[in-house]
This record gives C-alpha cells, sequence and structure tokens, in this order.
DNA sequence: AAAATATAGTTACCCTAACTAACTAATATA
DNA sequence: TATATTAGTTAGTTAGGGTAACTATATTTT
C-alpha cells in the first residue's frame, strides 16, 4: 500500500528533462533551445503572426515573445515587418531561417522517430489523444 | 502539405507548463513547488534516500538535490541523519512532513482524477505505457 | 601503512525559460 | 476630445536546472 504504482502524471514529469535536453542537443548545431524552436516552427508552420499572436498561440506573456524573437532576429532566421496597425511586428523567416527550418524539421523528425521506436501508430495517437484532453481539462480549469 | 498535423511531441510540450502550473497552485498553500514535492514524495514513498541516492533517482544533480533538500529542511517538513559513512546524509519526513504529505497526496490525487475526467483508464494506461517506452529510448539515446 | 583515487555534499556562479510591473507609442471608444 | 485599450519593450524576479571547484571522508593501489 505504501509503494503507489506510479501514474501518468509520473511518467509524464520524469521525461521531461531527458527530453527535452535531447531536443536542446539537436538544436544546439544552430544556436537555437526548444522555445525558440518552437516560434520559429510555429510562425514557419501557420504564420505569419505578429508578437501578440505569437504570445497567444504559445500561451507565453509578451515579454517572453520579445526575447524569443530577439534572439531569432539576432541568429538571422526571422526577421520583422511593422504590420498597418503600427503597433504591430509581423514576424516572419529569412532565407536562412528557412533553410535552417528545413533542415531542422528533417533531423528533429528522424530523432522523433527514433523515440517512438517499438511503439505501434495506434498507440502514439491514444497517447496523443489523452494528452490533448489532459490539456483541454487543465484549461477549463 | 505545409500544415503538419501536430504530433505527440507537440502535445507533449504544449500541456507541461499548463499542467506544471496548475500543479504549483495547489502547492502553494505549503509552500512548495513540483521540483521539491518530487523529492518529498520520492523518499516518503521509496526512502529513506541519501541526496546522492535522490540524485540519482530523479536524475538530477548533486547541488540541486541540495537546494532542494534544504529548503524542505527550512519549511520543517523533512530532516537529515549521518549515516554510518559519516559522508552521507540520509534525508526522512518529519511529523509535520508526513501530515503535509498525506494531505497533498489527498488534494493532488483528487485534482489529478479531475485532469483524467472523459478518458478510460485504458487509454490512460496505453498513454503511461508510451511514456515509458519514450524514456527508455530516450536515456538509451 | 602511506599515497593516490573516488565519493558525498556544499558553495559559487552560470543558464534557460518563464513571470509581473511599469513604461511608450499607437489605436479605439466614450 | 478625453479616456481606455492594445502592441511591444525594459527592468527586475523566480523556478529549476547545470558545471567547476572545493572539503571531508572512504576506498584502492602501491
Amino acid at each position: 500500500m505504501s509503494q503507489k504504482e506510479p501514474t501518468l502524471f509520473d511518467s509524464y514529469r520524469e521525461l521531461y528533462r531527458p527530453y527535452v535536453n535531447a531536443v536542446n542537443n539537436r538544436l544546439a548545431k544552430y544556436q537555437l533551445y526548444t522555445s525558440q524552436w518552437v516560434v520559429l516552427r510555429l510562425i514557419r508552420v501557420k504564420g505569419p503572426f505578429t508578437q501578440a499572436e505569437i504570445a497567444k498561440e504559445t500561451r507565453v506573456e509578451k515579454p517572453s515573445v520579445t526575447r524569443i524573437t530577439q534572439k531569432l532576429i539576432d541568429l538571422g532566421y526571422v526577421e520583422t515587418k511593422q504590420g498597418e496597425d503600427k503597433r504591430e511586428k509581423y514576424v516572419r523567416l529569412t532565407v536562412l531561417g528557412e533553410e535552417v527550418y528545413e533542415q531542422l524539421q528533417k533531423e528533429l523528425t528522424d530523432f522523433l522517430k527514433d523515440l517512438t521506436e517499438g511503439i505501434s501508430e495506434e498507440d502514439l495517437k491514444t497517447a496523443r489523444n489523452v494528452l490533448n484532453q489532459i490539456l483541454q481539462n487543465v484549461l477549463r480549469g
């Protein structure tokens, strides 16, 4: 009775650091960290977005987006353009950013494929749905 | 083709902050954060452990364990005892720590139950197995 | 037994990744 | 036109981790 079975949440948390560190190792080649990669990928796949939109999509505050965007600009991966509304800054990939995205997307896809070795497509889908449902439950608080 | 389907890893990462923040909100009543709760729970459920053993179990470095343990001592939730080997410090719960553990364990169990509302036991188990398998794959990486 | 090596824990300092508060500039509303 | 809101920035804080270098004790080698 004192040895409780680990729950989904235990497994979830146990995986976090090893997973993020492993991804960061792959990103280091391009001087990126996961938080920056998440934004680069977001604006590439669903963008362009203003910084306010990025904040909303990624559920982080505006100052965090400023910092991430600034880092991506310093690296030459994105550029900003003033919007119609002069307060807004649209963020979009540069040519270099596109190249880096394409390359990393490939490398990470391969890596993540390795991480799911031995797991059926069906189980992966179930796991994804479970995490999505939990996210909905967390957000409705 | 440019709108990629979100993968398990996207869902995994998207959940992290909202989930941890929600747990931390519950822990705040006892002035705890998740990192400290993880250690408190570990030594209560599987302990007592030396700090080196805690480091190994939780896969963090020794200085992190020192910090976490010190915080738990300051809160009066744990105490240390010199081992046979005089370099070692065994960490164990105080009476207060036991009370806090019991209370929080209940509260968090209820909370986590809410988070899995609408998800079958079977799917939860599948999700857990998937995350465990990914962890193994990351670690052998 | 003495010297060299390894281990447990601490200290000092670093980093990422977030946060809030307070601000400026521009836009929208009363 | 005055007021309120919104986009983005700056400054300062926090959680949660890391490495390097250290002390004290144990272990291993010679």
